[in-house]
DNA sequence: AGCACGCCGACT
DNA sequence: GTCGGCGTGCTC
């Protein structure tokens, strides 16, 4: 019996979305593996596609003829069989492609690049032979398209005439540098000094470091230069057969400019002791748990991070930390390197893909044991992992967007079961699911109550911004932040201003007739970009030139509205003529590195005030900031988003532990227009129980999260009444699968319910559990795929974090 | 996704 | 009478 393999092919559709059997060529029986990349022939034109090996086993009997596997990609698994069955579960749980999930595992660099070209296999006409072709046997597919030939060709390629050639390329390359190593002997060497004329003083230096070298020594073309000997000596030298070349792979090093001073392990205080403790446990027994790690800013989670990691690297195991990717700074990551050398392998996405690829494999190789990076960090290929660790677990940014929409903290622990390892989540302010499953029990919770000095937590002063507004005040800031903010400029010491931006965009309304100026595809205000000086919409990506007078009563009283950091940051700079400010927000930190760049300015102390939106709420850690002000504490607030509360209070809280880091006592200022409101007063009060306690309460009366579990269908269509009819029609057909307990919401339109020129509708179905209800969806999705072609587009999010 | 097959309108 | 439109269905 021969083998054949099952392979996921690159081909994202529904009917598609499924394993197709090959036939393994003799040639490849031996080294072809489960988790390999594969070229394979696909459909009526057998045109080539990447594929993934998901099984290999032996050919059964069956009626339909199969195709062959073209050609290996790899030549070593690049999917483990965890990763391999993870796919499958994600895309089932997610409504994924299973091939999106596999390509979401790799670096970018993994997905294959397609190219079609047309070559000639028999007599072709003259003119076509020398004006298309240029006399060469073979033309790209592009080309003919510029060139506008492709009928033509297509009636050759009836004729057999011309075929059409697929190309799967891979575009991971793998970086080489030369290198040269002595092919003489010393003796040798010494003869042939002799010879050298006096005056070839290049050479001789040549000769010399040839000479000092021994066969296991090698020098790269960069190396030698730095001695003095150029690439021209070295050539006439592999002339002279003095010494040889050979290529080298290596890495694209981000960090290979800056150095790690080794770090060793702090004394931990008692609740970081006992917490490290259970952890160990786990890992010493081998044993998976999900613990809950809830510390105040402050607590050292950091540090009990880095003892268990270095515990499982000890045992010869991996470790996998997630952190949001604004809080994976240079000084997050020298924390751990520092600690750990060269075995951290970190992944953001501030890294080239090439650079993400070479740190891919230095995991995929077992050369870093320790991965420190954002969300799809989470499939980093580590083949033994001894512990997961997700800090800041409650950040929303662990749930990816796009399809496969997963979140990091279900893979976490997905993945922590298949590897029996502990999970840890970390966090000052958990979100109210995790704190409910730790709670419960279903979690193990532990608390590190204390700051690590004692320090106290700043005083937090809440400022009424309707009073200072009855009092005349009406600009951004209260007297109170004013005052705090001269008091700093004054005593040298920083501030850092918070400018929550959730809620605000910038946009343009005639003072005269209230118009606003709207996306024509879609039903939302365009936002103005004072960089490129241009009108867009965050939607479709139309854009356009900002209207000097309204277009609709030409006025000229058109004005700009809105909060924006750059409207911030002129008023500060009339109110406070003395302060320098570093702004910090989408614009400023576009271009890669920027965003390091303004941090270590503020670090080294060129500017007395940071002012920012919500990254700069994120890990840093400066002992002379001790004052942070909040502008508007609460626009988030009035938001129709039942997480409202508890984001307001996990970004108030955590911007609060951003002041006083040092030995000086910090301050908060907060500024809002609902002081009372108990997200402010609780986060005021450094008090996460009480806030949970009353948002728990809510929750449970508007039967929310983590009371209930939610799943959101969305349906869009050109026609409005259309994707109406079809919703309802979607709702009624899994109506029935559902029990008593379900809670549908809706369906209803989307709060933006035009974008693209579609019209959105959403139903959100509420439950506590529904064993079918994963089921009923999938059929649904089947049922569904000719409307689906026809235009009625159907989107699944399995535990939504947005659903406005 | 992409390609072929199939059944209806404007052309030599 | 044919060329070609894109609706429909399948891809190991």
């Amino acid at each position: 019996m021969s083998l054949v393999a099952n392979i996921i092919v690159d081909v994202p559709a529904l009917q598609t979305n499924k394993p197709y059997t090959y036939i393994i060529p003799e040639v490849l029986t031996d080294v072809i593996q489960p988790g390999m990349r594969v070229v394979v022939p696909f459909g009526k034109g057998s045109r080539k596609v990447q594929g993934f090996v998901v099984e290999i086993k032996e050919q059964t009997a069956t009626e339909i003829k199969l195709k062959a596997i073209e050609s290996l990609m790899d030549s070593y698994p690049v999917l483990t069989m965890e990763l391999l069955q993870l796919g499958e579960f994600l895309a089932y749980q997610t409504f994924s492609f299973q091939i999106k999930c596999y390509q979401t595992m790799l670096p970018a660099v993994m997905r294959a690049k397609y190219s079609k070209k047309i070559k000639i296999i028999d007599e072709i006409p003259e003119t076509l032979l020398w004006d298309i072709f240029k006399g060469k046997d073979e033309l790209s597919w592009e080309e003919a398209e510029r060139q506008n030939v492709l009928t033509d060709l297509i009636q050759l390629e009836k004729e057999d005439k011309v075929e059409i050639d697929y190309d799967v390329k891979d575009k991971a390359v793998v970086k080489k540098i030369k290198k040269i190593k002595p092919a003489l002997s010393f003796e040798a060497y010494e003869e042939i000094r002799e010879y050298l004329r006096s005056n070839a003083k290049k050479q001789k230096l040549f000769i010399d470091i040839l000479q000092s070298m021994d066969s296991e020594t090698s020098l790269s073309y960069a190396e030698l230069k730095a001695f003095g000997v150029t690439p021209s000596t070295i050539r006439s030298g592999l002339e002279k057969n003095w010494c040889d070349v050979f290529h080298e792979e290596i890495y694209r090093d981000p960090f290979a400019s800056s150095t790690f001073e080794k770090t060793r392990p702090l004394p931990l205080n008692q609740d970081q002791a006992h917490a490290f403790s259970k952890i160990y446990q786990t890992i010493k027994e081998d044993e998976h748990d999900v613990f809950l790690l809830q510390g105040v800013t402050g607590s050292g989670k950091t540090e009990v991070y880095l003892q268990t990691i270095k515990e499982v690297i000890d045992k010869g195991e991996g470790a996998l930390m997630l952190v949001p990717e604004i809080a994976l700074t240079p000084q997050m990551v020298q924390r751990f390197k520092s600690r750990f050398g060269d075995e951290v392998a970190v992944l953001h996405s501030g890294l080239s893909n090439g650079e993400k690829y070479d740190e891919w494999r230095k995991i995929e190789k077992e050369e870093a044991k320790v991965v420190v990076g954002a969300r799809s960090s989470i499939f980093a290929p580590i083949k033994n992992i001894g512990i997961i660790i997700i800090d800041e677990e409650h950040e929303t940014s662990y749930k990816q967007e796009e399809f496969p929409k997963y979140h990091a903290r279900d893979v976490a622990i997905w993945r922590g079961e298949y590897h029996k390892c502990p999970v840890v989540l970390g966090s000052a302010t958990p979100s109210l699911e995790s704190r409910a499953r730790a709670t419960k029990g279903v979690y193990s919770l532990l608390e590190l109550k204390h700051r690590v000095n004692d320090y106290p937590m700043p005083a937090v002063d809440v400022i009424d911004m309707r009073e200072e507004a009855k009092r005349g005040n009406h600009s951004m800031f209260s007297e109170a932040l004013l005052t705090g903010l001269k008091k700093r400029i004054d005593k040298q010491e920083q501030s850092v201003l918070l400018l929550n931006r959730r809620g605000f965009s910038s946009f343009v309304m005639c003072r005269d007739c209230g118009f606003v100026l709207e996306c024509p595809n879609c039903d939302i205000s365009q936002t103005l970009h004072m960089d490129t000086r241009t009108m867009k919409c965050h939607y479709c990506g139309h854009e356009e030139s900002i209207p000097k007078k309204c277009p609709k009563c030409d006025s000229r009283s058109i004005r700009y509205y809105g909060t924006g950091t750059q409207k911030v940051e002129k008023e500060l700079n009339e109110l406070l003529i003395d302060a320098s400010i570093i702004r910090m927000d989408v614009d400023t930190t576009r271009k890669k590195g920027s965003h390091e760049k303004l941090l270590n300015r503020f670090a080294n102390k060129e500017a007395n005030i940071l002012l920012g939106t919500q990254m700069i709420a994120k890990g840093l850690d400066y002992p002379d900031v001790t004052l942070v002000g909040v502008i508007n504490a609460d626009t988030a607030l009035g938001l129709p988003d039942f997480r409202s509360a508890e984001k307001t209070f996990q970004l108030l809280t955590q911007v609060s532990g951003r002041s006083g880091r040092g030995e000086k006592e910090g301050q908060v200022i907060i500024q809002s227009y609902n002081p009372e409101h108990y997200a402010i007063q609780y986060a005021k009060q450094h008090d996460y129980d009480s806030f949970y306690k009353r948002e728990m309460h809510l929750r449970h009366l508007s039967e929310y999260s983590p009371y209930y579990y939610l799943l959101k269908i969305s349906v869009s269509h050109e026609n409005e009444m259309t994707a109406a009819k079809k919703i309802r029609q979607y709702t009624d057909f899994i109506r029935p699968s559902l029990s008593e307990k379900a809670i549908i919401l809706g369906p209803t339109p989307k709060s933006i319910a035009r974008t693209h020129n579609r019209y959105h509708f959403q139903v959100l179905i509420k439950y506590k559990q529904e064993k079918e209800l994963t089921e009923k969806i999938h059929q649904l999705l089947t049922e569904t795929q000719k409307e689906q072609a026809r235009g009625t587009f159907i989107s699944i999010d399995y535990q939504p974090l947005d659903f406005i």
